[in-house]
Order: C-alpha cells, then structure tokens, then sequence
DNA sequence: GGTTTTTTGTTTACAAGGAAACAATCTCTC
DNA sequence: GAGAGATTGTTTCCTTGTAAACAAAAAACC
C-alpha cells in the first residue's frame, strides 16, 4: 500500500460512497457546518427554530405530533419545550378533551422571535448548497421530500 | 385555525419543508431508523463500522485524516479508537516519522469483522429508500456525493 | 361498570458527540 | 540551534438525544 493514507484529500472510502446513510450523516454535517460557520449564533438554534415555526404553523398542536412530524423522541421534546417555556417562547396547556395531553402555542414573545429568525434562516437557506447548481439544489431537495414523506405539503 | 393540528399527518410545515438542512437532518433519521428497525443490532454499528471500512481501504491512515475524511471530531474520535482498540479491532501505532500522530491498522479480528458486516451493510443499502425508485434513488445518491464533494472517487 | 390495553407525557440514567484547555511533538524562522 | 507557532491526540466538562421505567388519563373490551 502507498503511502497516500496520510493525505486527507486522498482517503479512499470506497464502497461508503455509495451508501445512502453514509452520504446523508455526511451532508447534514456538511450543512450545519455551513451554518454554524456562516450564519453564526444568531440566538436561536436550527432545532429550536424548526420547534418554533412548526408550532407558529399550527396553533395548539400537540407534543406527540409535534415530535412526529419533527421525528424527536417524546424523552427529548419534553426537555425542549420545558426549555422553550422557560424562555418564556411556548405556553402549555391542558386540554379538558384529553387531560393526558399538552396544546403548544407561541407567547407574544415566541411569535416576535419566530418572525425575527425566520427571514435569517430562510434567507440563509436560498444561499447554501455550495458546490450544487441552483438546479441541483432545487432537485436534490424535491427528492429529500420525497424521501422523507413531505411533497406537495408545503403550500397548503 | 382547524382542529388538524391534532392529527400528526396534518401537521403544517410551511417554508421549512424547502429548508435543505431541515430535510438532510430528517432524511438521516429515517435513514437511520430504516437501519435500526429492519437489519437490526448485527453486531456493528453504522459509525463503527464506516470507521473500520476506511481503515481498511487505507491501512495505516491517521486518526486525524480519518476525522477529517468522516467528520467526526478529534475528541470523539480518540474515544471511538480507543473502544474499537479495547475490542481488537484495530491497532494503534505512533510512526518514528511523527510521534505525534497514530497510524491505524485492522487487526486480524477487525478484518474478519468487517468482511462479515459489509455483506450486510452494503446488502441492506440495495435494498432501502423507501419511496424512491431505482433512478431517483441513484440521483439522490449523486447529488449528495457532489454536495460533500465525494465524487468521482468511488472506484479509484 | 370494572378491568385491561393504549396513549401521552415525564423522569431517570445513560450514550453520542462537541468545545475548550492541555501536553507533546513537529516545523518554521531567525 | 533556540524560541515561536502549528499540528496531533488526549482529557475534562458540557450539550444533545435516547432507552426504559413510570404515572395519569383515555379507549377498548367483556
């Protein structure tokens, strides 16, 4: 064997390549790193902002749907909307229909940060996607949608 | 506002589902959970095992290149080793040239290891994403190699 | 109507991963 | 060749996320 092992930019990876899981562990690193880097700590953090909007989108949803849709386990999204509450972004409420259950709605406050963060991500978000093509980008996200169950819902 | 907000496949993600990481981050879970759920704990995990394969396409590569090439940080990495050393399976050795770094090799077990797994691995990949033909699923594939900018160097 | 089963959220204990400070070695410059 | 600075790996502490056991309420069953 040569010696090229020790040149990062010459590391085989073989067959990995090829490999969806890998490729898609991969970009997400690949995209956070852009992000963190780029757009910086501008107060809200992309899982908190996504929590956020998803919740300014639909008014009293509930946290197991929240989650599902969010894929974060019920053990996680307590601690973050705990969190939220305390930050004074999110309130809790019980519903008499079903006292298990908790209803999410944005404070004043929530609503006023969600508006402020959201021009910053999405504006950000038209400018990522380095090394692609507008097209390529536009593809590669229609086929993620897809992937993942969430075409033809964006604008209803 | 409507009662859909209960109902988890009504849930409204407006803009966000344009939002490339959003769509990554989702994408990796479902990957994952694919994973996990059909192929089952087969002994290696998807992180381990990515780990020993570059190992074994390049023999005595560097912790560093490694991290760099997977994008897993030096902290993390030193742990993920160190475990995979504890469980021979691969051997750390500091070249004369640099004793700073640590050169990395399969052991005996390591290369049984991965030769079992691959199969597996590699096998279970052919067969997933879901909702996606062959086509769109080799498409997807090629624009995330470009976007991680992994092209052009699978066979080589 | 009373018992079982399921759903929903919480708690606790842990695993995965990262940031920052550190020590050792190498490289560069003078 | 003697610092100054960069690289490489390690350690410690912290954040993020998960798994499993739990409690409370609803739904299903008989």
């Amino acid at each position: 064997m040569d010696v090229s092992a020790r040149r990062p930019d010459k590391v085989q990876v073989g067959e990995l390549a090829g490999s969806l899981g890998f490729l898609l562990r991969l970009a997400q690193l690949h995209a956070f790193e852009d992000f963190f880097s780029d757009h910086g700590p501008r107060g809200l953090k992309p899982g908190e902002f996504s929590v956020l909007w998803v919740i300014a989108c639909n008014p009293g949803i509930r946290q197991s749907a929240l989650g599902q849709r969010l894929m974060i386990k019920r053990a996680h999204m307590t601690k973050l909307i705990r969190a939220l509450e305390d930050a004074n972004l999110v309130s809790r409420e019980i519903p008499d229909a079903d006292r298990r259950a908790v209803e999410l709605t944005l404070t004043p406050h929530g609503r006023q940060a969600v508006d402020t963060a959201s021009d910053a991500f999405f504006g950000y978000e038209e400018t990522t996607g380095a090394p692609l093509s507008l097209k390529e980008r536009a593809q590669l996200i229609a086929l993620l949608q897809k992937y993942v169950g969430l075409a033809e819902e964006t604008g209803r």
